[in-house]
DNA sequence: GTATGGATCTTCT
DNA sequence: GAAGATCCATACA
């Protein structure tokens, strides 16, 4: 399958896939290990209101990235799914980091190996707390609305389509709108993912 | 360990 | 002018 096909498929399908694939950008990288899919039949989904100058992006063609500022500081990331003119993304939450961790430090302004509340026996892994949640992962990067629209094939952000690893499902975080939806995908007992996992 | 509030900016009403 | 797909420090139990 050409990659360009990868992401021209359903948005749920797509945020399976894209857990095990490697996200890198300003000399450093990152194993996806958590995401959310958003489409525009569900409200919790900027592109549910229709096309704005802000949504014309998820509407776009897929394989673009769309970048945004969230609650003014963090900028967030996600990949362009399915057909042009279908409204869909999936939001990239979490990265296990295997690549250019002293940039991230640098970037994060923290130690590279930074516990976090909560880690368990086994997770102890390098690079805990540098990419473990959507707003970090693109500091840590160095990605910021200047790559919003820009293309995830030969852009300055690359998603490299790896084998796809073992997820387990459950309802996104942070939204109020159709919270329910069984939208996040989680790469199974990876310590990297942004919280454990939801109480059901 | 859980709870709360502040930082700070783009977009739409 | 208000809301929002967040993170972190701080306060309290």
């Amino acid at each position: 399958m050409p990659v360009s096909d990868f992401y021209a498929r359903p948005v749920l399908e797509v945020a399976r896939d894209l857990v095990g694939c490697e996200v890198s950008h300003g000399g450093a990288a990152g194993i996806i290990v958590e995401t959310e899919a958003y489409h525009e039949s569900e409200p919790a989904c900027h592109a549910f209101v229709g096309v704005t100058p802000r949504t014309r992006v998820l509407f776009g063609p897929p394989g673009t990235a769309y970048v945004y500022r969230s609650y003014g500081i963090h900028a967030l990331l996600n990949a362009v799914c399915e057909e042009e003119g279908v409204g869909a993304a999936v939001l990239i939450r979490a990265l296990e980091p295997t690549a250019g961790l002293a940039r991230m430090a640098e970037r994060r302004g923290r130690s590279p190996n930074a516990p976090k509340p909560g880690d368990g026996p086994g997770a102890g892994a390098f690079g805990t707390g540098l990419c473990d949640g959507p707003g970090k992962l693109t500091q840590a990067l160095g990605i910021g609305m200047g790559e919003n629209a820009t293309s995830l094939l030969d852009g300055p952000v690359r998603i490299a389509v790896r084998e796809p690893l073992p997820v387990v499902t459950g309802r996104r975080i942070g939204i109020t709108k159709a919270a329910e939806l069984p939208w996040r995908f989680c790469a199974v007992g990876n310590p990297h993912v942004s919280r454990p996992w939801p109480r059901p």
